[in-house]
DNA sequence: ATAGATGCAAATATTTTGCCGCCAG
DNA sequence: CTGGCGGCAAAATATTTGCATCTAT
C-alpha cells in the first residue's frame, strides 16, 4: 500500500556492539538455511527493524539495501523464517485491516498492546504470562511452542483527550 | 466450499432453559439494532455456534435457515458486531490459511489453545489471564477493552503419536 | 416516509503458485 | 554440477464498495 510518509525508515545503520551481522543471520546460518543475496538483505531489515514491520515495509526497506529484492521473495522467505520459528507473526487485532507483521522471535515472549484510537503499540513482559502458559502446558499435558497475545483499549492520553472534549 | 454433508448444522434448536432469542439477539435489540430478517439469522447462528465458524461456515449454516442470505450481508453484519464489541476474532495462529473465526463474546476472556499437528482447538480460562490484563492496565494506565491470546504446541496425544512412531 | 440494509457485480487487497532461468554450495 | 532459489505473471483467496432496490421503524 505504499504508506508513502510519516514512518522513519532505518535503512540498517543500527550497528551492534559487537557483531556485524544480526542474531536472525546467525541464527540461520546454524541452522543451515542456503543464504542468498536477497535473503542475506531480508534478514538484515528484520534484525535492524526497531518494531514490526508488514510485507510492504520489509519490501522498502530491503529494496533500500537492494533493489532487486522481489514482492514474492519477501513472502517466501518470510514463510521460511516462519516455519524454523526465527519469527513471529502479528496481526495486531487487525487495527489497520487484515495486515500481517513480523518481527524477530526475541528470548522472551511479549505482548503487544495497542491503543484503539491513536494506534500506538506497546510492548509488555511480565512472569505471569510466563506462568500462564506454563499453567496451560501442565493442565492440557501439552508441549507450548509459540503464543500470541493481543491486547487492545484506550492509552491514558487518549482516555484524557476523550473525556475533556468528546 | 458448500460441502454438502459431513457436517452437522444445528438450525437452531438447541434452545435455552428460559429464552428463545439467544444472548446476542437480546443485545442487538438492547442496543437498537435494526433487525432485519438477514440479520436475525446471523444472530441465531452465532448463538446456537457450539464454537467459533469461520465466514463460510456462518454463510453455510445461515442459508440452512434463510436461503436468501448473502456472504456480504455476513461481512456487514459480522462487521456490525464488531464494532459493538458482541462478538471476537479470531485467526487461531493461522493454522489453515488466513482465514478469521468469529465467536460470541461471552462473559469471561478465553484463551484458544491449538495444538500444530492435529488442529484440535481447546479454550482455557484462568484467574491468570484477569490478573495479567490488570496488570497491564495499571502499568499503563489504560483502559483494556480487548483482548485475544491463542497458544499453539502439540497436545499429548499427538506428543504421545510423534515419540512412539516418528 | 425514509434512513439504513441487502443483493449483485465488480473492484481491492493479500498471498500463493507455475514455470523457467540462475546461483550457492 | 545440481537442487534449491528468485523473478515474473497469473491464479487463488479474502474482503470491500458502488449502486439500485427493498424494508424496518
Amino acid at each position: 500500500m505504499a504508506s508513502s510518509a510519516s514512518h522513519r525508515v532505518s535503512t540498517g545503520e543500527r550497528l551492534n556492539t559487537a557483531e556485524t551481522t544480526g542474531r536472525l543471520q546467525q541464527a540461520a546460518a546454524a541452522r543451515g538455511i542456503r543464504m542468498t543475496r536477497q535473503r542475506r538483505v531480508i534478514l538484515q531489515v528484520m534484525d535492524d527493524a526497531e518494531q514490526h514491520l508488514d510485507v510492504d515495509q520489509i519490501l522498502e526497506r530491503a529494496q533500500k539495501i537492494d533493489a532487486g529484492v522481489h514482492l514474492v521473495t519477501v513472502y517466501r522467505t518470510i514463510d521460511l523464517l516462519k516455519k524454523e520459528g526465527l519469527i513471529d507473526e502479528l496481526d495486531l487485532l487487525h487495527l489497520r485491516g487484515d495486515r500481517h507483521y513480523y518481527e524477530t522471535h526475541g528470548p522472551r515472549d511479549h505482548i503487544h498492546v495497542a491503543c484503539l484510537r491513536c494506534g500506538k503499540v506497546r510492548e509488555f513482559e511480565s512472569n505471569l504470562y510466563e506462568q500462564l502458559k506454563n499453567q496451560i502446558a501442565r493442565d492440557f499435558h501439552m508441549k507450548v511452542t509459540v503464543s500470541r497475545t493481543e491486547v487492545g483499549g484506550y492509552c491514558a492520553e487518549c482516555l484524557k483527550k476523550m473525556n475533556s472534549c468528546e
